[in-house]
RNA sequence: CGGGGCGUAGCGCAGUCUGGUAGCGCGCCAGCUUUGGGAGCUGGAUGUCGAAGGUUCGAAUCCUUUCGCCCCGACCA
């Protein structure tokens, strides 16, 4: 890691570069007095608000409601579900003392890893007819998950995160559902997050512990490997049958709801910062910049202060009137140069520069993030002209971040190729025929830390085609996507 | 849980081998000069040297114990 002020270079260390970016972007810091855990600073939480208003409308515009259960969930319920146990018992943290008393075992209770197992508990008292069906709840909260190694945003003991649960009468409804909700993701990382993903299936070996099935968006990271930036999981009737979530048919029958899960959290930020950002530091697409454009008066004298402020202050609230995210940064005994690196730093999409060379002549100069050259815009239309310009920036991104996915996306057909592409660490994503086994699936891991990152829906990879699996050459009905993950 | 590293000013570190009473850079504060890509000068403030015990005239430094954190290897959004 670079010492304060600096950034170490993508090319040289990555981790570190992630690393660095954080801290100078002043995203978040590592708490350091709580073990695994982050302390996540104004900026950083700023973004995530972006996150969760933008979401948060989703779910609203597709029927759902919000809804809040406690952090403290019984051992009894997460010991219900045979999977879920096996998955989580690692990583659960368990409160064993209360009221100054050691609790009986019977009665600990475990800090929220997630919430299927108290959530089936209530929805097994709300739910009673078909009528009550389909239940769509969301739930905004905070979890727990003993990890061993952490990374900040990526992996972290506790974590931010929203977590939907819904029951339904059929199977068919439910897995409309989790399919209408990966695509929300989907639809939200591409156009609001600028980051292109990959919408699949995982396999059994992958999937979440408890689900019938899991399906997945997954992102390429600047360094080639894949980031899991959401999950939507058919849980079938798993929990409905442990936690007795019962309903009588039109017909009168009774039967266990089919009931899905599906989540994003604040890892979402870190797979912002490794879609987009430079050596320079944080890069934000407008759509989630906390401030969209930053103002820098250049002033000398009171006589120049005189002149250049009521021109920024214009320009400010004609901006804020067209709903842009803006700020001037009129700080004294700060230098412009030195407030220019820090906004960059900062990911602000947009630099305007006012000084008195740019009141005489009705200009101003502005500089996109990833732009050479400053470019210089009238006064009076620059207002007007913003809005465009933040767009296209948006779409800039986009493009970007897909054309070095695609750039970066190779389809493998011999294992001898297969390992040069996974060689020294590196990573892309690699299109390749597998024979479906979790056997062959987990021999490829161990071999080379390369995982099956999803099955593709349709239209998300290649055709599927009848072909031989790259390790066993046995027969594979289509390709999956594999990569070095996070 | 195994292997390695580190705890000294807000941050990053030197000092530890060879005991002698606390130092550097950045940041911070004040003032002046500066201000179109990371300012300069002058002055100033800041430390239970991770904790406890021991050895010693004297411990950041040696000994013992202990706590915490970070990095690398088996699980995970």
């Amino acid at each position: 890691m670079a010492e304060n002020g600096k950034i170490t270079p993508q090319s040289q260390d990555f981790p570190a570069w992630y690393q660095d970016v954080v801290r100078e972007a002043e995203l978040a810091e590592a708490a350091k007095v709580v073990k695994g855990c982050m302390v996540i600073k104004p900026h950083g939480y700023a973004i995530w608000e972006k996150i969760q208003s933008d979401l948060d409308r989703r779910f609203k515009e597709t029927g759902h409601q919000n809804a809040y259960f406690p952090l403290l969930i019984p051992m009894s319920f997460i010991n219900k579900e045979a999977e879920h146990v096996e998955g989580f018992a690692p990583e659960i943290a368990v409160v064993t003392h209360a009221g100054g008393k050691a609790l009986p075992e019977g009665e600990q209770y475990c800090i929220r890893p997630t919430s299927e197992t108290i959530i089936g508990h209530f929805f097994s008292k709300w739910i009673s007819s078909y009528r009550d069906l389909p239940l769509l709840i969301n739930q905004w909260a905070n979890v727990m998950r003993w990890e061993m190694h952490t990374r900040m945003f990526l992996r972290t003991t506790e974590f931010l995160w929203q977590e939907g649960h819904t029951a339904h009468a059929t199977h068919e409804d439910a897995k409309d559902e989790v399919i209408r909700m990966l695509n929300v993701y989907g639809d939200f990382a591409q156009e609001m997050m600028a980051m292109p993903v990959v919408r699949g299936i995982k396999t059994d070996a992958e999937k979440f512990a408890g689900a019938l099935q899991t399906m997945c968006i997954e992102a390429m990271m600047r360094d080639g490997k894949a980031l899991q930036a959401g999950t939507s999981h058919d849980l079938g009737q798993n929990f409905g049958k442990a936690f007795d979530v019962r309903f009588q048919t039109e017909q009168g029958r009774e039967e266990f709801v089919w009931q899905t899960s599906w989540g994003v959290s604040t890892r979402l930020i870190g797979g912002l910062i490794m879609t987009h950002s430079d050596d320079t530091g944080l890069i934000l697409p407008p759509r989630m910049a906390p401030v969209q454009v930053v103002i820098v008066p250049i002033t000398r004298k009171d006589a120049e202060r005189e002149k250049v402020l009521p021109v920024v202050d214009g320009l400010f609230r004609d901006l804020k009137a067209r709903g842009i995210a803006v700020k001037v940064d009129d700080r004294e005994g700060k230098r412009p140069g030195d407030k220019y690196y820090e906004w960059e730093r900062k990911g602000v999409p947009l630099r305007v520069e006012v000084g008195m060379r740019d009141v005489d002549s009705g200009t101003a100069m502005t500089r996109l993030r990833i732009a050479e050259e400053k470019q210089k815009i009238a006064i009076d239309t620059l207002a007007t002209q913003i809005p465009g310009i933040l767009d296209d920036f948006q779409q800039m991104l986009l493009a970007r971040a897909e054309k070095f996915r695609d750039d970066n996306t190779v389809t493998v057909d011999t294992w001898d190729d297969f390992l040069g592409v996974f060689q020294d660490g590196q990573s892309k994503f690699a299109w390749c025929h597998w024979d479906g086994t979790r056997e062959t699936e987990m021999r490829i891991k161990e071999e080379t830390s390369v995982t099956i990152r999803c099955i593709p829906l349709p239209g998300q990879g290649p055709a599927p085609e009848p072909g031989r699996c790259i390790r066993t050459g046995n027969p594979s009905a289509g390709r999956v996507l594999m990569a070095r993950a996070y």
